[in-house]
DNA sequence: GCGCGCATTTGATTTTGATCAAAGCGAAGC
DNA sequence: GCTTCGCTTTGATCAAAATCAAATGCGCGC
């Protein structure tokens, strides 16, 4: 039996609307993963070996300076697809960021078949389209956006995935979630650091706009001044 | 007679491979269009209705806060693809930094016939994948690179595009282009002030780096100090 | 050739966020 | 329950780049 079957991305990763003899091929060649938390899945600069779809947790892409200052360039959620596809070497690399399930491939066989499979590489093509765009407003962020511009957009972005609003239909929906990512991920997330991360989480919470009950977690009491700060 | 056949982007654009038959059509949707310096294209958050290759000239790609801030997300050259195929809205706006020429067609003319041409739309993704890889180096740049890091890899990469090195093998290869871009158009890509960017400039004309042989002239003198500055 | 307007450069000062340093806190193990 | 370690917060100071302001000079039209 395909694992494919009961994969439970399966119809939101690039391999939704295959049909049944396609998916088979495409089990044949992937395979299950489990990483843990810390691990990582590619290494900048190195060839580009093996491309994944993710069934569970979050993973940081990233690159570094020589010097070793980091900077996240982007995150990935169950159903997306990682790893870099018709190229030689990747660049970035792939870190878990919680324990994570993946389904890998190496990348040449799944060149080979998404040649093969025009429907698969248009879904690859509108899934990196989508990526591009959101990866250049975070460069406006990076930009030209101030440490409490970043962090409400941040904090906004977290919520908007993470975040399940309480069904009464409120003014300012509350909503609480849970960050995967440590203060010192959010700065190299936001090119900050640390330091100012936490002031600048210390001042929302002070404010009343934010309210923070654990460390890794958040909850946005007042949504409409988190928008009015996002620049 | 198709426009296509003198075109001299032809084997470089995505319409490259295509044959007589194809090419014919996609001459039949499209049409050419100049466009002036400072003229816009497409823009920001309108609904997508035109995609383009780039035959002449350099165009920028732009987002913009409320409030008037402005960072250039993308740089297109001749041969590459501007617009956002395949999506309702275009999240930036394409502006033409010198008088340029470009191919435009339709959005859903284009998306329809990408869809029936696999191989254009592998051509699509191959440029859509490389230009995310850009785009994320970039990130980096704007995230945690200092000002001098952002002037050395901007002046490196602005040599690597336009210069011509001359002939002979010197160990420190001269190189002198004219930027298709203002002082403010340099702030608004590396995410700096129009002064840091003026400082930063005279700072390295002053130690020999570079020369600056008028406003939109840059010699590169020495290319290892540059590199040995990228960070 | 001359003056005009605008982009650029230069200078003074301020601000933001980084850096350096120390204290606080919470979860895991003993 | 207590200790420990690592993450986070807080505080003090510093530095880089932004801002504010003025001068310069280049390219263009007359």
């Amino acid at each position: 039996m395909s694992s494919c079957e009961t994969c439970v991305v399966r119809n939101r990763a690039i391999c939704a609307g295959l049909d049944n003899r396609e998916l088979l091929a495409l089990n044949a060649m992937g395979r299950r993963r489990s990483v843990t938390a810390g691990e990582s899945l590619i290494w900048e600069d190195d060839d580009s070996l093996l491309v994944a779809n993710v069934i569970e947790g979050v993973l940081k892409l990233t690159t570094s300076t020589e010097d070793g200052r980091e900077q996240i360039v982007g995150v990935a959620y169950p159903s997306d697809f990682i790893g870099r596809p018709f190229g030689q070497t990747s660049r970035s690399s792939v870190v878990a960021l919680t324990d994570a399930k993946v389904c890998v491939f190496a990348r040449n066989d799944f060149d080979r078949y998404a040649r093969e499979h025009p429907e698969l590489e248009h879904k690859l093509l509108e899934r990196t389209l989508a990526e591009l765009d959101r990866t250049r407003s975070w460069m406006m962020l990076l930009g030209r956006k101030t440490a409490s511009e970043r962090i409400a957009t941040f904090l906004l972005e977290m919520a908007d995935r993470f975040g399940e609003t309480g069904c009464a239909p409120v003014l300012s929906p509350a909503s609480r979630f849970a960050l995967p990512f440590s203060r010192q991920q959010i700065a190299d997330l936001l090119g900050l650091t640390i330091e100012t991360v936490s002031r600048q989480f210390t001042r929302l919470k002070q404010d009343g706009v934010i309210g923070l009950p654990s460390r890794r977690e958040v909850e946005v009491l007042d949504r409409r001044a988190l928008e009015a700060l996002t620049g």
